[in-house]
DNA sequence: AGCATATTTAAGAATTATTCTCATTTTTTT
DNA sequence: AAAAAAATGAGAATAATTCTTAAATATGCT
């Protein structure tokens, strides 16, 4: 199990640690955004608090995690590895759930135009954006019901 | 010039003090999103620390100011009044400068379509989105330069 | 495999941002 | 103008994150 873990490390010139390989699958279970505080319990009594901070912050650094905050001004992460392609986020202000969400090619090239008329207009090189969305989920979510 | 900070408080019920004509005249300063800090240095031995963030609670309990965090994880208020349409918001990771962005009636059309298929999908109602964007500033930022 | 060096970790202290508490002050109501 | 209600200031309390350091682990070299 442990090894697709370890492949990333190695790939990516980090040294392979034991805390490391621990947040990585913790991150892996779980391939929606988590927060903070999930992965605290998770690897609790595994990974000192202070640890997962600096792994995530390692993690960070070779690009292969995705930080922002929930509405509520929490802290969320989530793994971004080949597979998992450029995508939104979706918020249940009922609930917290944050939902990975892939919008139609056809907004996405749309998207992508404006930010080019956006560069243009005030200088910038734009690098990355993203969409979200904000409401309350009726059934599907899965802490809900 | 308090005139409009009375005014805006009085239609909303709520009582008009110093501390809350001071806090949205800061805002009103600079209608651009300012982070907390910017805030109180403005309002320094104007109002305390404390009152500061009470009074950023009501203004967003009665719907007049948006909070959201920028990507180094600072916490940052605007002003919404009628004035103030929809709009979206450009980072600067340089400078850290926000700048407010409108994006075309074309795109938000597609957006608000793309939204709809969304709420089908996963069985939500969504009340709100905002687009993110995220670049370096080549020579406008009134911080760069 | 074994040793030396470099890197990482655990634990808790320190820092930062935000919320809470409560006696006093200000605002609103009458 | 007085009484009642609401808001404030100051600092204590809490929560989230970063920092510090001695000990443990990983890596590179032989």
């Amino acid at each position: 199990m442990s090894e697709s873990s370890r492949k990333i490390l190695s790939e990516r010139n980090v040294s392979i640690t034991n805390p490391r390989i621990l947040v990585l699958e913790a991150l892996m279970e779980n391939r929606n955004p988590q927060t903070i505080d999930e992965l605290q319990k998770k690897l609790k009594d595994k990974v000192a608090k202070s640890t997962l901070y600096r792994v995530l912050g390692d993690l960070k650094r070779i690009n292969i995690l995705n930080e922002f905050t929930s509405p509520g001004n929490t802290t969320v992460v989530e793994l971004l590895l080949e597979d998992h392609v450029h995508h939104h986020h979706l918020f249940c202000s009922d609930c917290g759930e944050i939902i990975d969400v892939n919008l139609s090619n056809e907004f996405e090239d749309l998207l992508s135009e404006e930010i080019r008329k956006i560069e243009k207009k005030f200088n910038f090189v734009i690098n990355d954006h993203r969409v979200e969305m904000f409401g309350i989920c009726t059934d599907q979510c899965s802490n809900c019901k």
